[in-house]
DNA sequence: AAAGGGGCCAACCGCCTCCAC
DNA sequence: TGTGGAGGCGGTTGGCCCCTT
């Protein structure tokens, strides 16, 4: 298949935006929301492609954007979630919901690898560059390892749970990039009013590892918790969103003992049971919501939650390299 | 004061997937 | 089932700005 340039009539403008620029499509994207882009850019006037004019909503003009220096904290956070998913920086996005992938992007290039390769550790494998690894760094990396695996299956489930659903609309100043990673379709700006945003579903690999890690082999267990009361064991639990109504429950616990996920964690094809869990988990998820809510995909999730003191310990290497990543600055 | 160099970041490019037809 | 359009994504670039000499 041809490719088609980026801006495929010679005519369109490029480079740096002119605030009138913006301001048109502002105005428009108030009035109307964005649905095809292409379609937007030529009836906004804008001598620009739709793509150009995409990009400039979604990575600078949308209000819901946080601009400036990154905290302590979200620097972290990039740091975890660069050493458990790589370059994945929609991925990474979906766990900064206010900033940009492009910004993340820009800063672990312009500022964290750098420090990282100051301090000695390969910014790509988050491994010390000189140093063999001790046995408990070992046991970190194979944590990670798997980390990697299930955030890896919990993306893919969100994916096809925002694809199963048909929930494509967009308010203007709504967008797909702050709850989920998913791609969306958009737009249709004379339906109904959509519901608020949902919020995000939470299989969380980072507040996983910060909170539900006891030893290597730990896999956080799933609890069927059908009241919604959150006890001090530690685990993962499927959110009571209204499931225990649901005749979907006893479904639930059938897929969980099926897979004996607790086991699954461990297992050496765990990358391939997984994503059979999460895609078997999504689907049922989505029939309930339905059940329960019709066609709508803001009503399930998926929480973790954990003794946060114990887990704490837990961390250390993590913690111990990014407090050094941060002191070098 | 001017030139050169490096850092930063907005924007572009090209590949990919998804989906409608 | 194949094709093409549209949007998403990650890598790269180019121009502006600031610092140093």
């Amino acid at each position: 298949m041809g490719r088609s340039p980026y801006c495929e009539n010679a005519g369109l403008k490029k480079g740096p935006w002119k605030p009138e620029e913006d301001q048109k499509l502002l105005a428009y994207i108030e009035e109307y929301g964005h649905g095809s882009w292409r379609t937007l850019s030529a009836k906004t006037g804008l001598q620009r492609c739709g793509k150009s004019c995409r990009l400039r909503w979604t990575n600078y003009l949308r209000p819901d954007i946080k601009r400036g220096n990154f905290s302590l904290q979200e620097e972290q956070t990039i740091i975890k979630l660069h050493a458990l998913l790589g370059n994945r920086w929609s991925a990474i996005r979906a766990h900064l919901p206010k900033r940009t992938d492009n910004e993340i992007k820009n800063h672990w290039n312009t500022h964290l690898k750098k420090r990282l390769t100051k301090m000695g550790i390969d910014p790509m494998t988050h491994k010390p560059k000189s140093h063999a690894l001790c046995p408990s760094q070992l046991k970190d990396a194979a944590n990670l390892s798997h980390m990697a695996q299930w955030e890896n299956a919990r993306l893919e489930a969100e994916a096809r749970l925002v694809r199963k659903s048909n929930l494509h609309v967009s308010t203007p100043f709504q967008t797909q990039l702050g709850s989920s990673a998913a791609p969306a379709r958009l737009v249709n700006k004379d339906l109904a009013p959509p519901p608020p945003p949902p919020p995000p579903l939470c299989l969380d690999v980072l507040t996983a590892w910060q909170g539900s890690f006891t030893n290597s082999t730990s896999m956080p267990s799933f609890q069927y918790n059908n009241g919604g009361a959150c006890d001090e064991t530690m685990g993962m639990r499927v959110e009571d969103h209204g499931f225990g109504k649901s005749n979907k429950f006893s479904e639930l616990k059938e897929i969980i003992d099926a897979y004996n996920i607790g086991e699954v964690w461990k297992a050496e094809n765990a990358n391939v049971l997984l994503p059979n869990f999460m895609e078997d988990l999504s689907d049922l998820l989505f029939e309930s919501s339905n059940e329960l809510y019709g066609n709508s995909n803001n009503v399930v999730g998926i929480s973790c939650y954990g003794d946060f003191e114990e887990n704490n310990k837990i961390d250390s290497h993590w913690n111990n390299m990014v407090n050094l990543v941060n002191c070098s600055k």
